[in-house]
DNA sequence: ATAAAAACAAACTGATAGTCTGTTTGTCAA
DNA sequence: TTGACAAACAGACTATCAGTTTGTTTTTAT
């Protein structure tokens, strides 16, 4: 009836689907594999047929959450003029896409832990960083950027500032001025003037 | 013979101490209970009479890590004179410590899984943070430091970018160059300038 | 049509975090 | 000093759960 693509699709689709909601909600540790089986309406047998291990289909959330960030970031980069008003509006939906409930947790206080720092990073460099890079790259190409470092490693730092934006205190009413102080941070690289 | 306050910080510091270093090498997922115990020469009942659970433990080991840290940054800024200096020399002993591999595993790869997100903020606002924060009030009342936004604001956003500093491949030979990157982005908030 | 491979089903196993019950050791007031 | 109490510890036990194994069904290729 179905073809072998499209069942392979189908249950790989269930189980990914469902072991995101279980992880956003109760985390890695604390979602059994049991539990993902009876949310997905998918057997222990179909499961370790297409993921080697648990960790593998948290890896395969990862990766799903990652492509629709970088979707997120080119639809708001999309109508944008001139270079660093494409990097601040790329950083900043990163940063709301991130700073999601969901979002945050898996990819950005559990995937570390649960994929080990190799992997992670392997992760981060395959979408989300290059974008960045090259925005940076295009930024300081054109002047609107100066930085006496490398831009790659500005961009590592600028990652970075953004990902502990994304954790701090999300119940708080200070993620606003966060933002703000963001946007002030890019200003910095002007060079002269106000 | 021993005191019980004798006896309480013996079994305490040797469930630690064994812990410390077992977390590091094998991380918190693959080190079992049993491990911890024969390496601290305790059984497994005095082992939950002082930690509620396997990660209240790893909470101890965070908490000595980040007292360890405190040390070695009073250390490096004792010496310096000048605001910006001072804030310079105590964010690269803070790199430096971190970076160490044991440090990274446990402080910055797994701690915010194992804690959640919550406990792992209220560590880093014990401890490294306040200093940090200070650092840049100072830095900023004496003129140093110019930043149109909030110093909390800036010092989330530095220690991120530290935190990503130290997470950036460390087999790699790029570590000096980022520690100069970050020296860089200090340079950024001169204002005006050479 | 048939052989081979992919996809799935489900019982089973070893490891392990946490509990429970009981024992030893220290503390402190009378 | 002693006796009552609490803190510290010992170790057997249990429920859970990730991963394995073996067997069955469905698709694909020839």
């Amino acid at each position: 009836m179905a073809t072998n693509a499209q069942r392979r699709a189908q249950t790989r689709g269930c189980l990914i689907n469902a072991a995101r909601h279980l992880f956003a909600e109760q985390g890695y540790a604390d979602t059994s594999t049991e539990t993902i089986l009876s949310g997905a309406g998918v057997t222990r047998g179909a499961m370790y047929h297409h993921f080697r291990n648990k960790a593998e289909l948290f890896e395969a959330v990862c990766d799903l959450l990652s492509r629709e960030a970088m979707v997120a970031i080119e639809k708001a980069v999309a109508g944008q003029r001139g270079s660093l008003a494409t990097l601040k509006a790329g950083s900043l939906a990163w940063v709301d896409f991130m700073a999601r409930d969901d979002v945050r947790r898996i990819l950005v206080v559990e995937a570390p832990s649960v994929l080990g720092q190799e992997r992670w990073r392997a992760l981060d460099e395959r979408y989300s960083f290059p974008l960045l890079c090259e925005g940076i790259r295009e930024a300081m190409k054109e002047g609107a950027l100066q930085f006496s470092g490398s831009a790659e490693g500005l961009a590592v730092l600028l990652n970075g500032a953004m990902n502990a934006l994304v954790l701090n205190d999300p119940r708080a009413d200070n993620q606003p001025r966060l933002r703000q102080d963001l946007l002030a941070l890019f200003d910095c690289f002007r060079g002269e003037s106000p």
